[in-house]
DNA sequence: TATGAATGAGCCTTCATTCAT
DNA sequence: AATGAATGAAGGCTCATTCAT
């Protein structure tokens, strides 16, 4: 069952070469990058690509999953940090701009990926799904604290995580074109905090 | 290349086919859209695209120049309907909305761009002014007349253009990917307008 | 019988101008310049181009033609000028060599047109025409004056010319690709002459 | 870009296959003959040159250097006949005619680029060079040997190699389009070689 | 006479994918 | 497990040529 020698493990840490390097190309040149610049990213040949992933789009899809678990998992430490429901989801909100503001690969990919969604059904329904996951996630882990604290929302709670992807991705698309400059983060991220509590009253 | 006088009728007649016929393409299939499929779309032959616009990228300006227009003349038109500042702002809002809900093609080729943008400076800088228009616009058309009322922002006020349209962008790359449900919208609408409310104070 | 008005005038004018221009075009920019740098630099349309001559093709034959002619009259009025016959070949070889050493666009189309002769049997044809009536020329108007005045060339007098021309415009081309200095040429003149008179013995 | 050790044998073949094809291809049709036509020669796919070559204009600079390995390793061979000094120059411009005379496809290429250069920087260097190299090689090979006879040239030494070089490609080019005939050929060798050796004193 | 418009064939190039090794 | 080699489809673009006006 185990690997004998290398030979198992190797092929583990390639396709890891080639998964990392196309979060990072996809990410710079965007997902018409060529196979061939990912396999250089990687350090492999570009019939290794093809011998760890069936094609493209099966690379794209890996791609996706594992971007999503790394954003997924870097906003649950945010939110498990101690404090406060509150203080706790004003450091995930936080952590979830920071993220976009750097224009960390991962959401790059992501971003990118609405775009060719809409041509990809596959695609689409695994975008799909990632985002309800996302929704729910907020709904579940932070929204529920904040209602067991006695907040009601003025609105369905549904509609709550829905508002606040939005205006988070809809941010990350925009400041790649047009940036949102240090002086105007901090108003930002206030008019956020602002406009998010505003769906709950007291 | 105008015709100077009266021209060719038939000249910007096709020309205008062909910028149809790519909003539309590009809409439906993607910016990777090839050529061939516009001038099938528009029902004419590839080169004669070519004769009309120096190369896809050339196009593809001339349909964001021309979706910009379409847009903001609805929008606009929108607001300037009968009605109380907060009523107008809420007309355009919905408008806005309901492009996006649709997926008018001006919206889905405006998207697109995003993500393409990176990759094409150009492009970029196309974008970025539009978006700074956009906002200009709305913060001297609808946000002044609230101040004027006696709203005063809570915020630095230039966010809020800023927050309004990524919000609204935001929704619309997942309103595709995971189509909001006529249920929700209703509520969602509101959550739009209170976050929105939320960033005055009376 | 004669022209009206300006009507057929105009028709020569353009004609010319279509003429001239791809005369200096072709020489610029090689025989693969586009029809359009033809009309552009002729200041008509694409369309006159084609109104005037039947193809492309076609105007390159009247070009080489018109491109003989000058080339021939501007020699012939070298070797015409006053002088005892050897000065008179002597001036008309200066002539043909400044005319290359100077890029002149004659003869910069007439080089490319023999790379493109192999491929054209029309422009073959014409080019070997061309080319034998040159050496006849020289054979009739040169070499028998030097033949009458005593002088009895060592070989066949027919290949003279041929040598003298090939030498000439090799020289040529060679010269656009690797060119003769200023310091060279008197030399190489000289050597010309030497070599050329060598043929001959007193 | 080359095999590291062995290697697949393959590649290496193919690669010269295509070269191979295209020396003949571009002699045949002329340096404008397609991708295609040239992989058809080859018996491989357009996308093979392509892999072998970056560009068409990389192909042809690999063609070229080819070219004059061969045109120089025939000469040399030549000359490296035995005989005397005397013998031994007229071997090698034997050689030279005989080459130009039969159409070899290395000279054609090389004559059709002396037309091509005047629009490609990177060629004419190219061929500059080769020219440079060649008028070298003559001087040192062949006029050293005659000057060490004691044969004393008659003009600067440098202009002997060009002259020579050039009549021999014009006669190339205008024999291409006016043969000449088997006749005529005797006379004319020996016309090259008494203006060669006139151009020394005994 | 002259031209703007339109065309279609052809070209170079890119690229995901396959396969023998 | 990994790759070099090869392919074929597709794409953007150029351009000589035709034609109605």
């Amino acid at each position: 069952m185990k690997p004998r020698r290398s030979g198992y493990k190797k092929s583990a840490e390639s396709r890891q070469q080639v998964l990392d390097a196309a979060l990072t190309v996809f990410a710079e040149h965007g997902l018409s990058a060529s196979v061939q610049e990912i396999a250089d990213a990687a350090g492999l040949s570009k019939g290794s690509v093809h011998y760890h992933f069936d094609s493209k789009d099966d690379l794209l899809e890996h791609v996706l999953a594992h971007a999503c678990e790394t954003v997924e998992a870097r906003v649950r430490a945010a939110f498990d940090a101690e404090g406060t429901p509150v203080e706790k989801v004003r450091a995930a909100v936080a952590t979830m701009w920071a993220l976009r503001r750097d224009g960390a690969p991962e959401i790059r990919v992501m971003t990118e990926l609405y775009a060719q969604a809409r041509q990809n059904a596959r695609m689409k329904q695994a975008l799909g799904e990632q985002l309800r996951r996302a929704r729910a996630q907020i709904l579940e882990v932070g929204l529920q604290s904040l209602v067991a604290m006695g907040l009601r929302p003025r609105v369905a709670i549904e509609v709550v995580p829905r508002l606040l992807l939005a205006a988070l991705d809809g941010l990350a698309i925009h400041h790649a074109v047009d940036p949102v400059t240090p002086a105007e983060e901090e108003d930002l991220l206030r008019g956020v905090e602002v406009t998010f509590l505003a769906l709950f009253e007291p």
